[in-house]
DNA sequence: GCATAAACTTGCATTCACTGCATATTTTCA
DNA sequence: TGAAAATATGCAGTGAATGCAAGTTTATGC
């Protein structure tokens, strides 16, 4: 099998990772044209196989069950460097600065814009496949907040004061995952015109608001 | 195939129906016993049909899938008036009112603890299993976003007003749904013994704490 | 009570996702 | 170029899931 199925197509690459990359490519392509053409659930793997002239074999090779094909692929963590910044972090807000990384990270996307929109159709026509990716979308949120435990920790703020402290991260990272689904969503909608700080700026205000306005129990 | 597969226990029911609950509570038994001694992924369908002396075909009858016999099965939507309730609501807070209403429909579980304790134990050790849990939170929170939506037309607050309402909607439930979290997560951990009342403080101080100490963007 | 309908269970055959293993085929690199 | 490493493929088998056409059990009207 490949020995590492999942990097993107880098330019002056050798050619063996090239059409690694090619291959993996017309896959999905070929899976997610088909699933929009006839409903995912009337696709099966050798209809993508042939269509996109590989074995069956090879398919489960790159992408290990018939859903990895359609998914987004990536797994959109920040590289170490922004992580490490953002746990030693003076800014004095977790959520501005978690959602900063976070938008930074993820608006990333891939290269192939016409791909991703037609996945993005496909997924979210598809009950199936919302659920895995709200599946990943959840293991991401896990990530971020152990990120958010190591900051807190890095700031003098123990479980020992706190004990509820990973309680208090993870609402915060799914405050902030909610802020960024609004932002996809808007992105996505709008045909991908505004800029990143337009972005962050409306989802920003939205917290604001939602949480300014509260009376709490 | 049985007509409601789903439906608990009724004590002074008819033998039918009793008949339907008891071997749906053995056919679950039987699964996760199973699984917990050996493993989800080294059970077999065949074998929980075995261990629950039914066949195959009757196992798929009552829960379509494999994993349905090892998920928590009721929908857990509070009843009618109760969300009607909580949409017509005047309370000043939404939160503490979702809060309410959740905490009163959620902590009802399953009469029979033994079982409930098993489940729990054994989807958080099975990442597949804890995956479509997770799937199943998230369309009980797409129901409970609604009523939100509900509740802001019905005390006058519209699109038109608010373009992005459903998504304040949206937070608002993701944010009760993390404290519903950490309230269900002490409650297990703390072997069921705290009352209502107290989870219901706890989770509130949380929230109010995560919320006042912030500087926002 | 008993016959008949309705609800429920089962066996069987089939499709499809997925895996392990052995065997080509291709790419890399000394 | 020729051996080694990386990929691709064929094949056989397992297990989940479904439709259909019987059986069997429970409910109901008389």
């Amino acid at each position: 099998m490949p020995r590492d199925v999942s990097s993107p197509a880098a330019p002056g690459d050798t050619l063996r990772a090239r059409k690694r990359a090619a291959t993996r490519l017309a896959i999905r392509r070929a899976a997610i044209d088909l699933a929009l053409e006839h409903g995912y659930d009337n696709v099966t793997v050798d209809m993508i196989c042939e269509a996109s002239l590989v074995s069956q074999r090879t398919f489960f090779n790159y992408f290990g069950s018939k859903e990895g094909a359609f998914l987004s692929g990536a797994k959109a963590l920040p590289p170490p460097d922004v992580v490490r910044a953002f746990i030693d972090g003076t800014g004095s807000s977790v959520f501005a600065d978690l959602f900063t990384m976070i938008a930074g990270t993820v608006v990333d996307i891939d290269a192939n814009l016409e791909l991703f929109r037609a996945r993005h159709q496909l997924i979210h026509q598809t009950p199936e496949l919302l659920n895995q990716e709200k599946a990943r979308i959840g293991e991401t949120e896990d990530a971020f907040a152990g990120f958010v435990m190591d900051r807190f920790h890095f700031h003098g703020r123990t479980e020992a004061d706190t004990p509820d402290l990973e309680d208090e991260a993870r609402m915060v990272v799914a405050l902030v995952f909610g802020a960024m689904r609004f932002v996809m969503q808007k992105w996505v909608a709008g045909n991908f015109t505004e800029t990143r700080e337009e972005l962050v700026r409306a989802a920003s205000g939205l917290i604001q608001r939602i949480t300014a306005n509260e009376h709490w129990p």
